[in-house]
DNA sequence: CGTCTTTTGGGTAGGAGGAACACAAACTCC
DNA sequence: GGAGTTTGTGTTCCTCCTACCCAAAAGACG
């Protein structure tokens, strides 16, 4: 239709646009801040904060507190904060061992989530669909009146084409090139944007906004389950490859005299530092799930030496690969995931060990290696986020009493309309 | 002193900077375009375009051809392209096994260009930096009257430090933690801003603008040499970690059995596909430099069995590293530069076959490996694009004639006073 | 060859949006 | 309680793009 622009021009619209957008960036982020705090943040003129914030509380996206004074001279300014209730969206989550779906606001408030178990097994795509439907239309009961929700945000454990929500590839879900993205608009419908990816990239992206990496700009998000997954935050900003498949640090061949791996290759990284790996190496039944894990870690407090010598290993292999990927991608922090969540503690010395004596020295000053602080919910919250990302790019667009058009919110989002 | 604004607000000038660049970035990448054309990518009325066009062409940065009518009907747009003398930079390049020193104008042309040979070893850096302001002064003399030279941009074979231009590892020069920037500050002053960064970084940038892989998004370039660097564009721009040290691929961990490397580790990539390794599989001097290289590819094309098997065995580690770094960054394109360039015909079968094997089936769809076009220029060629970079991204602090404040251009410049 | 249609440049009026400035309000400090 | 400081309020001004009208320059057509 319009003829590709390479760089598009700026009108005087855009600029209302940005600044709106960097006010509600910031108090997502941030918390409630105080009107100067915004016009120091921003570097524009209280006059034009005043303007903007008044735009947004006659939208009813964000509210105004009483002023409360520091004990500094000078008159106190107001508090300003998102209304947790301005925007909901719903995130999803599809996991390997459970699902879950949460009613998330503005600012990151959780207002309602469920969690449910999962058989560990294959499943068709429409089933988890429904069940997720059924989840969401649980907690959305629990809200009376029901919250209007504004987008749709999925996580899941699997590879995902982003233009369409298409599962390339989910090992532990038995899905190859399945339509979830068709799947979720047959049931939630096209009324609201719906954004998919996979769950690595989502809890980096949840550890960078509201988890320990918070202000860190390049974070690398390595999250061990069944799988490997990566992901990857360049200079605040999710990075997601061409077509989104990027971060699949599992893939990463490693001994090429390996074992095969879910994906066909050989000698993949996940292969050597994956949780069937480490209870095989233990001892223990790789098909035990979390539970045999938390065994596994129990004998390693008591100093059982096979489940010490298993999580030596894989740590030295976590180590040998981390290495890599800082070489490669020059993170100023390192969060760990899931499982490797767990066993950080007990694999910390050698994962550091195996970095100085293979990492480069110039980014190995700079890296730092620390466990993740959200835990399971990481994906999750990495699902609210991306479905927020529409209102905080434009909040204009959400803003109520107005003559808003929301089509063309397609950035993240799924195809609304097929063309 | 400015508190950090974690999201700067816009103002009404920063519209027209934004639109300035937009102009003067299509014309710099796509070359002479119609006036009619520049409404067309930027989606700005022909009136802003006329007068942000007006604005350049009294500046200095860009002229106004006469309209050709190419047989449609409506009246004839003139041309608009980019003044070559408008805006120069000196380039400036450290290789291995040799120096370089070029004039590029804005546009991308080359005005003046010298490389000499460089006996391959170690020199210190005030050495190599005497002989780059040596041939600077050559190809500026060539040019009466002399050229205003308003950027530096330096390309060097080692891993450097952004913010500036610390050399904290060049194994080939023989540098560790040395400071070229403060070299190149020594002698060409800090009258106008001095960029730094790693030859592979450039050489990705380069091949983006101005060879094969013009108009894609996300790029990887694998270059290797002695040793093997990396170069990622993401989205259009330069990727380089949070410090500057991102792209070194030479150094992932491919072989736990293998060999010691420059870096000090063991089993690098750089070990098993590197210039050495390959004349070594060959039988060959691993010191005989590009002309070994030579000889070994006539070699291969007479048929002798060592060097084919050679060239077979690097190319064998070159798609498993490769399709690591596919699985890793999802490119669109992997452009080849250096000895890989030379070798690609060879090989291309069998890292194509590694790919296959190795690589997710997604990410496998998308990607293409390809020669650079740019050769032994790319890194300088690169070094320019770097320089000219605050050009496009604000052409209105070069407009002659105008009070102009180019203080502050520091985002890619090396410290230009010390607070 | 003149007229119509199409496309584009030129010029002016208008609108959107932030900056600058003056003033008032609210707080601390002495 | 007055001085000093910081911040909200309101008005005016400046910047920059859009909208619109007209003229110019090309092809198309009789």
């Amino acid at each position: 239709m319009t003829s590709d622009r390479s760089e598009p021009g700026l009108r005087s619209e855009t600029i209302r646009r940005t600044n709106l957008s960097s006010i509600v960036r910031q108090l997502h982020a941030a918390g409630p801040t105080s009107r100067s705090g915004l016009v120091a943040r921003t570097g524009l003129t209280r006059s034009a904060i005043r303007g903007l914030i008044g735009e947004l509380v006659t939208g009813g996206l964000v509210a105004e507190g009483p002023a409360l004074s520091l004990g500094n001279p000078g008159r106190p300014s107001p508090i300003v904060m998102v209304r947790p209730d301005g925007a909901v969206v719903l995130a999803l989550d599809v996991e390997v061992d459970s699902l879950a779906a949460a009613l998330v606001g503005l600012g990151g408030r959780v207002l309602e989530q469920i969690r449910v178990e999962r058989p560990r097994g294959h499943s068709s795509v429409a089933s988890i669909v429904d069940d997720l439907a059924g989840l969401a239309a649980i907690i959305r009961a629990r809200r009376v009146p029901q919250l209007e929700i504004v987008g749709i945000g999925v996580a899941v454990a699997g590879i995902v084409r982003r233009s369409d929500g298409l599962v390339s590839m989910a090992p532990n879900l038995g899905w190859i090139d399945q339509p979830l993205g068709d799947h979720l608009l047959r049931v939630f419908g096209d009324e609201v944007p719906i954004a998919i990816a996979n769950e690595a990239d989502l809890g980096a992206l949840a550890e960078t906004r509201r988890g320990v990496a918070v202000g860190a700009a390049n974070v690398l998000f390595v999250s061990g389950e069944v799988g490997v997954g990566g992901g990857l935050i360049v200079d605040g900003r999710p990075f997601s490859g061409a077509a989104g498949y990027g971060g699949e640090i599992g893939h990463l061949p490693i001994n090429p005299d390996g074992g095969e791996c879910t994906c066909g290759a050989f000698g993949c990284w996940e292969t050597e530092v994956g949780a069937m790996r480490l209870l095989r190496r233990a001892g223990r039944s790789v098909l035990g799930g979390p539970a045999e894990i938390q065994a596994l870690l129990r004998d390693a407090d008591d100093g059982v030496a096979s489940a010490l010598a298993a999580l030596d290993e894989t740590g030295r292999w976590l180590g040998i690969g981390l290495a890599g990927l800082v070489n490669i991608l020059n993170p100023g922090l390192v969060v760990f995931g899931g499982l490797f969540q767990r066993i950080l503690p007990y694999v910390a010395g050698i994962v550091d060990a195996e970095l100085d004596r293979r990492t480069l020295p110039a980014p190995r000053r700079l890296v730092r290696v620390v466990a993740g602080t959200l835990g399971p919910e990481a994906p999750i919250v990495g699902a609210a986020e991306l479905a927020l990302e529409p209102i905080l790019a434009d909040p204009a667009r959400w803003l109520r009493g107005l003559d808003n058009d929301r089509s063309g919110t397609a950035e993240f989002a799924v195809r609304r309309v097929v063309a």
